[in-house]
DNA sequence: TATATAATCGAGACTTCTTCTCAGTTAGAG
DNA sequence: CTCTAACTGAGAAGAAGTCTCGATTATATA
């Protein structure tokens, strides 16, 4: 955990940005908690870090670390935007119903991501993989 | 296309819903113009359809037809939910840069989904598999 | 075909979410 | 330690999403 929180710290700074007790805040937040939060829940927690946080500023910060392909949005079951970490892949299992998100970390990608780069010619750096249906409790 | 048509139709009908001049204009929406729409595009083409189509009941509609899993959200590169047809699975390679979306057919996900479907007791519906990363004009 | 009625609608008020503006503050280079 | 461009919080403004309610209508049934 201390090592990714470093790992975003440090590429914050190289590309030039300071690192503020409002950007230190929601980098806390993304890692301790590792889950997939909304701006609002950034907020909410990031005051627990840092109480004069402004909703301003966490959605520019999260558009900062967006353009940087730190994290990246997604949604899951409900129109709220949420965030994950940007690095390697992300997995879920979303239930229709419940809405209850199970992660899992087999992924079998590797191999079609390489094809699609070349056909394409495209440089892919994440992948979202989530299967919808309905969870054990739900059917 | 037609026939997709009158699949959705048929499946809001057989749900018990009545078929209504704002309903199908969405999915007039939804079903000639095979993109990744948002309520407000949706709410601007549906009404090319039929002019009184109001905001609300694009909402209700989508809604709707996201509880019977007919579409399904999803989030490509900005702030706004948008839909796809929830037959299936949905592959996109996204741009982080441009936004620019190139859509893929081959897929190779069924025996993982089979494999989750066993291990988590979980009824797998329809999949995203989206890589994230630089098109080949942004890199 | 006509009728009855529960489902659905449009309009607009209202709430929540997101963006913008601006004057004050501050991280970090030198 | 000083200076300054980058950054901030606060709140206004704008956009997106939800809710309410009286009017309308699709469809089952006769």
């Amino acid at each position: 955990m201390a090592r990714e929180m470093s790992q975003l710290k440090k590429a914050l700074k190289q590309a030039g940005y300071k690192l503020t007790p409002a950007r230190l805040a929601v980098i806390g937040v993304l890692q301790t908690h590792c889950e997939h939060y909304s701006h609002q829940q950034i907020l909410t927690e990031g005051r627990k870090i840092y109480p004069k946080l402004s909703r301003a500023t966490v959605y520019r910060t999260m558009e900062l670390l967006v353009d940087l392909r730190l994290v990246r949005p997604i949604y899951l079951n409900d129109p709220t935007q949420r965030f994950v970490m940007a690095t390697g892949g992300h997995h879920h299992l979303v239930c229709s119903n419940c809405g209850d998100t199970i992660e899992f970390d087999h992924c079998t990608t590797e191999q079609l991501a390489q094809e699609l780069a070349t056909k394409y010619n495209f440089q892919i750096n994440s992948h979202l993989l989530e299967f919808q249906g309905l969870c054990k409790a739900c059917h």
